[in-house]
DNA sequence: CTTTTTCCTATAAGATTGGTAGGAATTATG
DNA sequence: CATAATTCCTACCAATCTTATAGGAAAAAG
């Protein structure tokens, strides 16, 4: 199961998705960064309520992890770095959640040695490469684009 | 990821599907249940490795939960109640880990209602309703035949 | 009646999760 | 410059979950 960090990481960043949406249709597309536009976390929690402070933990985990940029100040807030359709679902996950695989020794980005088999002839190897597989070919396809697709 | 007790768990179940196989070609198919030839949990242990207490508790859920069968006393032991493909993977993890879904929203055994959206149009609960149907589609194939289907 | 095994429940240390607290740094604006 | 609004940073904390361990009861075989 995602956590609740990655859970409302979903719900925040479907809220700036959509007003980079709007950005780039109002402005004609002519015009400016989506720094320009940056989004608080006070109206980010005003869309979709939750714990303010725990909501900065997490988008500053999305900052770090290269998803989001960032203004500070008076008018400051969060926005997109890249198109939404350029961030996959599996990049959150793995900066709020860590593995997406169901265990390490099958994991790509959070590779562990497993001790407890042979992985080259291991059936539970094996088949756990095919859970992740089946997983990141939805994850690594669906990106922040489709997370706005209709209303939430 | 799948926690330590259900990894323990298909490591046993892989010994003893073996030892259910062994069994069907040994006797000719003519003899006697599967409960003629229980596994002891000693047994198991010396073949995958872990802590037998905590073993035997795993067991004994697996036992609750439909999938095995046991014989107490002196040459006792357990064994698989069906044949090795009649149990999918899916089963095993939702006796020790619980929901395979990423979200209680979207799943089919455990549900919970969502109280942060409209699940009819929003677009997390769409997205990660493709997440699980592309685990249960390799969950629910694949089976505990499927585990031993090669050496480990 | 002794040994071997499963069965059952309670306990507990350690890690993780979900969230809070408090303030420092930065920026816009009057 | 003063003030308000905002992100940034780190430490902390309570509750829960995970990963076991402990100690015996019950049953079956010989």
């Amino acid at each position: 199961m995602l956590s609740k960090k990655a859970q409302y990481a979903f719900r925040a960043l479907s809220t700036l998705v959509r007003s980079d949406l709007k950005r780039r249709n109002e402005a004609g597309s002519t015009s400016s960064a989506n720094s320009d536009a940056p989004t608080s976390i006070a109206e980010m929690v005003k869309i979709h309520p939750m714990s303010t402070k725990f909501l900065e933990t997490i988008l500053l985990d999305l900052k770090r992890g290269g998803i989001l940029g960032s203004k500070k100040g008076k008018g400051g807030g969060y926005y997109l770095l890249k198109h939404p359709e350029d961030t996959p679902l599996a990049q959150v996950i793995r900066i709020l959640d860590g593995p997406i695989a169901p265990m390490p020794c099958v994991s790509l980005h959070f590779y562990e040695r497993c001790h407890d088999c042979n992985e080259a002839i291991c059936g539970l190897n094996r088949l756990m490469s095919e859970v992740r597989d089946a997983n990141l070919a939805v994850l690594e396809r669906r990106s922040l684009a489709d997370l706005a697709a209709e209303q939430d």
